[in-house]
DNA sequence: ATTATACCAGAACATACGTTCTGTTGTCAA
DNA sequence: TTGACAACAGAACGTATGTTCTGGTATAAT
């Protein structure tokens, strides 16, 4: 079942993956053949049996074109809120049919995203500005040297950071490096999740 | 030629853009015609005819799930090159295959557009840091209040400010707001691009 | 009334394309 | 050798699907 892919198959992947890219639409068996110099479609059709049996694509039998790649070349995150100073994030105003489509290229991964709206200019120490767009991925434990958004819980403020813990302390270090850190006991902060990107767009 | 869309046309057209956005190839005409609750295939062919002609599709004679929307939900940009302190922006480096793959979520245009990786903190005072990429629109020219790329001709340094001309002379407005402004003759100043995005990929 | 135009309906046709079947070749292990 | 097995070759088949044809209805302009 979960067997290596041979150099074929892998071919067979590529051509496929920028065949979709050039023409919107997914490739005939034909087309596979000749593209991959493969002598008949039956074999091109046990290759992607194979193909699929390995979970890297999907067909729909008896359907012309109907390839599809198991990894999309694009997904949705939905936009959930915003997040500004001073208050913890906002979930409340959150359109369900708003959503940001990303790119692989933009962020790796793309399970349990979801994007926030900055508001205000409170997170310039994080490099982070009015309007930008932060891409995060809910958790609530943080590893040493992620950036996450971290609530202080005596200031009730939101903000994001670098996250050490050492020595008994955690250091909440801000992205700018002419930034000093700030040095806070742990029971003080609380992980609301890892930020994975930031986009902005100007004007 | 360029006329007005009708109502249908529309729908057929958004129908279009979700059922590739979620099969990952497009539509047959006959599931366009239940989708809507048109009665035939020739009248789906009929307004596909107007969309190819007004542009907003391609088609490919005899070839079944061979619509493409014009406009693409993706496109690449080019990696040209990188953009440092003290130096006019690289474009030697670039490799011909080397692309970032955006959708319109991330930026509006998709023409001339290219983008550069920033080396160095040098950006900071632009929200800007090491490891960003900067998605540029090449222009020489820039409008007031947009945020170019400028090379400083006295210091030969290039970084990115929000453009504004005037009384006489130029000021180059930092995206940070707590950082002043630079204040220079208009010959001093050499408009590279305009800064259309950022994008930066934590961890 | 006539013409034009957009939209609708149904059916027949040609073919692009996935599927399946039979057989061949090469390699590696027992 | 034998057997198993993966990769290859070619052809025939069924059908999904784009195409085309003939005709009908509504509204508005002439």
């Amino acid at each position: 079942m979960m067997e290596q892919l041979s150099e074929r198959q892998q071919a067979i992947l590529a051509f496929i993956e920028t065949f979709v890219r050039e023409n919107g639409y997914p490739p005939t068996y034909e087309e596979i053949r000749v593209a991959l110099g493969i002598s008949t479609k039956s074999l091109v059709n046990h290759h992607l049996e194979a193909l699929e049996a390995a979970g890297c694509l999907s067909r729909v039998p008896n359907t012309p074109r109907s390839i599809r790649l198991s990894r999309p070349e694009t997904f949705r995150v939905p936009r959930l809120g915003h997040i500004a100073a001073g208050l913890p994030i906002s979930f409340g105003d959150s359109d369900p049919d708003d959503f940001i489509e990303l790119t692989r290229d933009i962020v790796a991964e793309q399970d349990g995203l979801y994007a926030l709206q900055v508001k205000g200019d409170s997170m310039i120490d994080a490099l982070v500005n009015d309007g930008d767009v932060v891409i995060m991925k809910h958790q609530t434990e943080a590893r040493n040297g992620e950036m996450v958004a971290v609530r202080l819980r005596d200031r009730d403020e939101t903000t994001l950071k670098r996250f050490y813990r050492e020595n008994g302390h955690v250091r909440l270090q801000p992205a700018n490096p002419t930034m000093p850190p700030i040095i806070v006991p742990p029971t003080a902060v609380e992980v609301q999740g890892r930020v994975v990107a930031v986009i902005r767009q100007v004007n």
